[in-house]
DNA sequence: AAACAGTCCAACCGCCTCTAG
DNA sequence: GCTAGAGGCGGTTGGACTGTT
């Protein structure tokens, strides 16, 4: 036996809603709230099934959304944030005040899948499909931000062979360009003996990463970790645009940090101190050493892009 | 004007995750 | 630990709209 349907799907009205199912959703929605879509239709008074009551809200008919075209600016921001999440709409749209998932989907299949085919670059795997991958080329009618996306894509296009962290959430192939434009150079002192001020300057390039994506073309080296030697630090295990991992050097705690806290610009976290809890959860991390090659590749993946460290 | 093709987008469907019991 | 119900997510589709022949 299945699972129970959600509504009797002969006796709900489907298709597009009539502006007076809209005004008494709204009207019932303001009055009592919405606890329970799936009961909200029967005492609203709508022939609707609850998912349908709760798509029509959360896409149109909710105050705090943004209907109308994107922006440019708006569009750049879908190209990049697909670039490092994918298909991840709901992800992406909370990155896009006011935009719903559903909207960004329909403006990325309509619109921006093709325009980023024609920079030559697989919508669907972001992998170039030019054979001049690696190959930065600035055409004249190249538009703004479109370069980042094409400079990311040829780092990124050569075959990672890194280990896969089993829980990243995104593909390990990118990292933010954010990071790399804040750090032009590290010595090796810094990176093979693990000086406080190169956590620090992974750190804090982590926390004003939020810029974009790009990629890493080598398999990074056999690097002692630098932070496991030192008391009460936190270092980073995996790094994403916007999503990160810290670990305590000492009593391995794990955190990890969307880019809603990056974004707060603040530097507190470095110390363990969390200062909003709605922004940060914790996960599990395999205590199998794994996480300090994660260190180790990130300073030389960030090395290799010839950036400058931002040191504390 | 009619037929057809292509585009756009709101809404649906089925699956997944989370949570309470 | 298991199960069922609920919300949430992403893929897909139906139909309205627009452009072309």
């Amino acid at each position: 036996m299945g699972r129970a349907p959600c509504c009797d799907k002969n006796r709900v009205k489907k298709g597009t809603w009539s502006p007076q199912e809209d005004q008494m959703l709204i009207h019932f929605i303001r009055m009592n709230g919405h606890e329970n879509w799936r009961a909200l239709p029967k005492k609203a008074g709508l022939l609707r099934c609850g998912k349908s009551c709760r798509i029509r809200w959360v896409n149109y008919l909710r105050p705090d959304v943004k209907l109308g075209n994107f922006s440019f600016e708006e569009e750049e921001t879908i190209i990049k944030l697909h670039q490092l999440m994918g298909n991840r709409w709901s992800a992406i749209a909370s990155r896009l005040p006011g935009r719903t998932d559903n909207e960004i989907k329909n403006v990325w299949n309509i619109h921006l899948k093709k325009q980023v085919s024609r920079m030559g670059i697989d919508p669907v795997t972001n992998h170039s499909t030019s054979p001049s991958a690696g190959h930065i080329e600035k055409s004249p009618s190249m538009e703004k931000g479109n370069l980042d996306l094409i400079q990311a894509k040829a780092l990124a296009d050569s075959p990672a062979t890194i280990s896969n962290s089993s829980d990243t959430l995104y593909d390990s192939h990118n990292l933010s360009s954010g990071i790399l434009s804040s750090i032009n150079s590290i010595d090796s002192e810094d990176i093979n003996g693990g000086s406080s001020s190169s956590l620090g300057w992974l750190e804090s390039s982590c926390i004003d990463s939020f810029a974009g994506p790009i990629g890493y073309n080598q398999q990074p080296p056999d690097i002692e970790d630098a932070a496991s030697n030192i008391e009460n630090q936190y270092y980073a295990t995996e790094i994403s645009t916007n999503e990160l991992m810290w670990k305590h050097s000492s009593n391995g705690e794990a955190h990890y940090f969307t880019s809603d806290y990056l974004e707060d610009d603040s530097l507190s976290c470095m110390d363990g101190a969390v200062k909003d809890p709605h922004l940060f959860k914790d996960i599990e991390l395999q205590s199998n050493g794994d996480d300090c090659d994660g260190f180790g590749y990130w300073l030389n993946i960030l090395k290799q892009a010839g950036s400058s460290p931002m040191l504390l």
